[in-house]
DNA sequence: ATGGATGCAAATATTTTGCATTTTG
DNA sequence: CAAAATGCAAAATATTTGCATCCAT
């Protein structure tokens, strides 16, 4: 885990909160509601409002550090990815994510909709699962 | 527009705010939250409750027999469709919405996540943008 | 008649917002 | 010091649920 304090969030201002919960989001590495972001950090003793948690957690969205996805459920969660464009596969049990690239994708789901004259296009794919190590703790 | 009452909703009843709702579905043919479905019905005088709606809607789509998706602000919307596994083009203008079929999709996820050794796999994919009559319709 | 369905209102759950106060630059 | 960020609580949404009543079978 390296230095590098997180620069570029606009006019923005470097505040005690602001770092917690970038930190955590770095160090998590998975897939979290806000609620659960703010829990984590009540109780390791960070004391955030949990409206501020929100407020941060959409600034970042909306710089594009971090991604946002809705599970099936409805809820928002929020994780630290890389910047280029990409689509995930979640792990219904524990959340366990993994990047995935999709040129593939892209490039047909831009046909297919130039095809219906549609333009602007925009998509959401994500793909859930269940991951090796749920699957095998399953069995026991 | 047919005839066919619709069958098959278990042992369920054949009630008066049933009949409508699905009516409804079926000849709107475009997505809409529960909402403004309900609102729909109140506006031309068929009385239904709110949660009469949700709880339908709710049923239809554990019957497979309505499609449920999120829009990315998160509400639920609902549309009558074809019965096969297929994906949305939706216009973010007028919810105008045109089946996919989605068999490269399907089978790139599949194996996709076969690799990282997901399994019981299900995915989400929905295309958003401007249809050509909204596009054309901003342009004034 | 009887159990499923409904309506309504209250309860949940999630996220947003107003505003006084604190903090950063 | 001024602008921005925070905390808290209230508000706004969206959806669900308890329960008495109603109605299809």
């Amino acid at each position: 885990v390296a230095a590098t304090t997180h620069r570029a969030m606009g006019t923005s201002r470097n505040t005690r909160q602001r770092s917690v919960i970038v930190a955590l989001l770095k160090e998590t590495g998975e897939f979290r509601t806000a609620q659960q972001l703010h829990a984590e950090l009540r109780g390791r003793g960070d004391q955030v409002g949990l409206a501020t948690v929100y407020r941060t957690l959409q600034a970042l969205t909306e710089l594009g550090e971090i991604d946002a996805m809705r599970l099936p459920s409805g809820e928002q969660i929020f994780r630290q990815c890389s910047s280029e464009h990409h689509h995930h596969l979640v792990c219904r049990c524990c959340a366990h994510t993994v990047e995935i690239a999709g040129s593939t994708v892209e490039a047909w789901t831009e046909r297919v909709a130039a095809e219906h004259g549609f333009t602007e296009i925009g998509h959401t794919l994500e793909i859930f699962g269940i991951c090796a190590k749920c699957a095998e703790a399953a069995e026991s």
